[in-house]
DNA sequence: CTGAGTTACGAATCTCGTAACGATC
DNA sequence: GATCGTTACGAGATTCGTAACTCAG
């Protein structure tokens, strides 16, 4: 009978949200969907580069600040901008991802 | 109309593995229970250890061994050994976990 | 009206638990 | 028969795309 405390219970109860993870982990996408909007400063320039809808680049980025409860970006009639939370999370992602293809060329490696 | 031709098509194709990812990248879900089970070198143990079934974590294993395309665990009758890819995964994934924590703290501290 | 971001909604997919098996001791 | 891992299956949650909406220029 539904043991399940750990995830949350609320789930679809915001606006339209679909937050991705929730919680758990930075997800590897979420953050290469983040890079990619930190580079362009441009959500549809950001879409095209990771080949996702426009919308599901909106909801990423939202994701991932409900996430790590803080903004990203500040959203201006220029453009956005890398807030400080966003700039501090931008070298760890790229470290991040980078350990992530390590991870798999070790296996690889090891694995012939 | 349903343009979709990066996520795999196939799908809930072979047996039951409901691999969880799928080639994108290693979700940190899966390299916690990864540790999990390298640590205990038993799936129900491990399965205690991050509060999750027994079959979830079995899958979880198999989706992750998919994802990387080699066999992390010999299965033995004495109980579970870690493979040479096993044996490299290990400590990148403790590094990805850390750096995980990492990025959290670093937009906590940035954001206030 | 155009360009950019956000919200609504729905279909396909994924996650994880219960239950049923299979194998080893 | 007890223990441990795997497979089957289903309920609920997640992901992403289309479409509609909002706001500045």
């Amino acid at each position: 009978m539904s043991n399940r405390p750990i995830a949350a219970v609320s789930s679809r109860s915001r606006s339209c949200s679909r937050r991705i993870d929730r919680g758990i982990s930075l997800h590897p996408r979420l953050l290469k969907t983040f890079l990619a909007v930190a580079r362009s400063r441009n959500i549809t320039r950001a879409a095209e580069a990771v080949h996702l809808a426009q919308s599901s680049v909106s909801d990423q980025i939202q994701s991932l600040e409900a996430e790590l409860g803080a903004a990203l970006f500040t959203r201006s009639k220029t453009g956005l901008e890398l807030t400080l939370a966003g700039l501090a999370l931008k070298p760890i992602a790229e470290d991040l991802l980078r350990l992530d293809g390590e991870a798999r060329a070790a296996v690889q490696a090891a694995a012939g």
